[in-house]
DNA sequence: GTCTATACAAAGATAGAC
DNA sequence: GTCTATCTTTGTATAGAC
């Protein structure tokens, strides 16, 4: 449609836009609407006139965040035409590169996620991963593992990085623009790690 | 001294421990001093009496915690008697173990330092990890890979869990008091995986 | 040192003109 | 739909009695 064009850079579409980029850096709590008007360049009283409330607001633009986040893992881990190896390559892939895209968004989902633990139960899912082909194939590799572990450590190695970044930078460990270089390698080194996880007895 | 237990239990003790628990779950902008001084069964204004301002409380509290965690990793890292097996057990049990004790620990100061990185520039003991034991060992080892990527692999298998806890509950992956024993479960896992990493060609 | 009461500031939300 | 001005609530901090 020619009008998504116009659509796009509407009052409301603005105030979402500004929305997602302050409640990803800052949280809930330490955002304040004023901040939000500010950075879409707009006026304060618009957003209330688009959105009831901040909550409200809120409560959009963590659903897209909690989906993006989550959608990286569901359809490759579903996916029954691929190999245990392929998916393992996949995840990693897919979740560098919307991270790197998107470095907030871990420690922003993880965080609100916990503070309000209620607003997410049943809502995530709930045994698309238990049941999932991955899962299955896990299973049948190494039958002596959980492999809730595996996907944990697998998870751990992709998503933690992001999380810690600030801190790996703080402690000195990883300097300036080193770090996406770092996660672009990961893409290669986890899937290996990975199957020397589930190969070497 | 005798004079200790009597301390321990003082006003500004009080509200120290009340602090640490509601920072720690709430984080510095949610939390409001009323909360503080209510969960310390004080007044309000004690708390502005003992500590200024709720920002220095906030300090007092956040360093303690960031030595918390850093003070697990440094000093097993530095440690040049030991080898780089037992390192890497040492690390992922300690880990466990205070993790486990302190579920919200890692978010909170990962949240915080990311919202602050300037209060933690150069505080952190740059390069106390840099140049460790634990590093030279694992170049040592593995002269073909980065040792910081090993060392964010450990770190994300054994911190990871604590930070992603309430999604792996959401997303039902883990139910219930399963999380205990899966961590327990953790502290022979993951030594075993990083050998195989650092074994397996 | 501890409390009550209150000042002061910040932030969310709304009324009403245009 | 958009703006200015303002109300209301909430949260930090302080004054002053005990």
């Amino acid at each position: 449609m020619s009008k998504k064009a116009i659509k796009d850079t509407s009052t409301e579409e603005k105030i979402k836009q500004a929305a997602r980029i302050v409640f990803t850096k800052k949280g809930f709590a330490a955002t304040r609407t004023r901040d939000i008007a500010e950075e879409a360049g707009i006026n304060l009283a618009l957003l209330n006139y688009y959105f009831r409330s901040k909550e409200k607001l809120f409560q959009q633009v963590m659903m897209e965040k909690v989906q993006m986040i989550f959608g990286v893992l569901f359809p490759i881990a579903n996916n029954s035409e691929t190999t245990l190896e392929e998916k393992v390559a996949l995840i990693v892939e897919n979740y560098v590169d919307l991270l790197l895209l998107n470095p907030d968004l871990p420690l922003f989902v993880l965080s609100e996620i916990r503070n309000n633990p209620e607003h997410f139960e049943n809502k995530v899912g709930i045994n698309m991963i238990k049941q999932s082909s991955l899962i299955s194939q896990l299973k049948e590799k190494r039958a002596d593992v959980n492999p809730i572990q595996f996907l944990i450590s697998l998870l751990g190695m992709t998503i933690f990085p992001f999380v810690a970044s600030p801190m790996l930078h703080a402690a000195g460990l990883v300097e300036g623009n080193e770090f996406t270089s770092l996660m672009q390698q990961r893409k290669q080194l986890i899937p290996l790690w990975i199957n020397s996880i589930l190969d070497c007895k």
